[in-house]
DNA sequence: GATTTTCCAAGCCGATCGGTCTAATAAATC
DNA sequence: GATTTATTAGACCGATCGGCTTGGAAAATC
């Protein structure tokens, strides 16, 4: 019924959208200092008026970009999860390495990206779901499908791992990773109450014994 | 020099204060009330004005009894770190039960707690926890002190089911106990994200295998 | 140059924030 | 009853909250 929009429509009157895929772009800006400021103090405890502050844009335009502080929050978690989706695909991916290798490759460079921050800023999901109580309820579905996501891009890195040998044959890799990013949150979120990157590495060594276990228990 | 406060003062002159111990004291319903709203919305999110609705006590007392919203998020740590060592001993102590039947106890009971609140409230501390970037600094301190103290606990049932052989022998049950809570925090913010259990035993049931790894792997 | 649309800029709104203040009331001693 | 202290009660304050509004500048088409 209605004009559909084609691929490629003939032209535009006005003027045309700035391109926002620039990294300057206010939107993009936006978005940028929106995750290093919700990163560190969450959702409820930061004012609009700050992140326009910190990325020196005006009112009028995040309320051009975002229709509400809601919907900014939305269009973060989605920078965000694409941003950490890079990510891990850069480190699962490296067919140089061993599979569990990649694994540890990814919590050191976790650590490490802790570590530039001085220990302030954590994870955005993780931040935003201890928040869910307070948060509006669209928030909660895209969260755990966050969570699922990569959960996801883990048990495959996993399965390479057991095809190589490297994990027992028995276990699930799916709970297996599910199991990782339970706990992973939780290191994360340790690390940053104590500002140190002990419960990254306690966490991450119990880990990778426990996967191992059955190889250093007592040989047959 | 300054007149100590002797053990027993003769007499007081005006109005005896009220006894903060009976249950209903305001002072006591607004902690109640203030752990129930904060382990479900954090604390930068929640005003004072709501706690003060929920408990009914009028702003008058609150700042009567607490200097602040500061000051009283700090009380509300304590009585919830007194609540909670309470509980552990609870647990921990029962020379009924097998030390790790104990900590399992501990478990189904939080998992149980989670759940007559619809997986809604999660843990005081891990709730703050997450919220410390935006958070008074003396949150911090207490904050991981109260996680130092319940990881002793652990540590200690951990090693009384070392000693009866629940556990192998070359593992360091502080380091296991560290584990614990570190994996566990995140299990109830997963559980909490998801108003689902299942976070709560994966992780459970994870941990318990690992500790028994050795016991499960081939036998010599 | 007129028109159309995008984007920038900021003043302003009502609501709510944490916190203060004053007055009244209650319960004890003197 | 006078005094002293504890507690209740809520109006009120300046600041900040999220969000709306209006106006104009910029960049394209016609």
């Amino acid at each position: 019924m209605s004009s559909e929009a084609s691929v490629s429509e003939p032209r535009r009157r006005g003027r045309p959208p700035r391109d926002q895929s620039h990294p300057n772009a206010p939107r993009a800006r936006l978005l940028r200092t929106g995750v290093a400021i919700l990163t560190e103090k969450g959702f409820s405890a930061v004012g609009v008026d700050e992140i326009l502050a910190s990325a020196d844009v005006p009112k009028g335009s995040f309320y051009h970009y975002f229709g509400s502080k809601e919907a900014f929050g939305l269009a973060l978690i989605d920078a965000y999860a694409a941003y950490f989706a890079r990510k891990l695909n850069r480190w699962f991916d490296d067919a140089e390495r061993a599979p569990l290798e990649r694994l540890r490759d990814f919590i050191a460079d976790a650590r490490s990206g802790m570590a530039r921050h001085g220990y302030r800023r954590g994870c955005l999901v993780g931040n935003l779901g201890q928040e869910m109580g307070a948060l509006p309820e669209p928030f909660r579905m895209r969260l755990a499908a966050v969570f699922r996501d990569w959960e996801m891009r883990t048990s495959r890195c996993l399965r390479a791992a057991q095809a190589a040998g490297d994990i027992p044959k028995g276990i699930d890799c799916d709970s297996l990773a599910h199991f990782f990013w339970i706990g992973w949150e939780g290191a994360v979120l340790r690390a940053k109450l104590e500002r140190r990157p002990d419960a990254l590495d306690v966490f991450a060594r119990g880990f990778l014994a426990m996967i191992q276990a059955n190889d250093m228990g007592p040989r047959r």
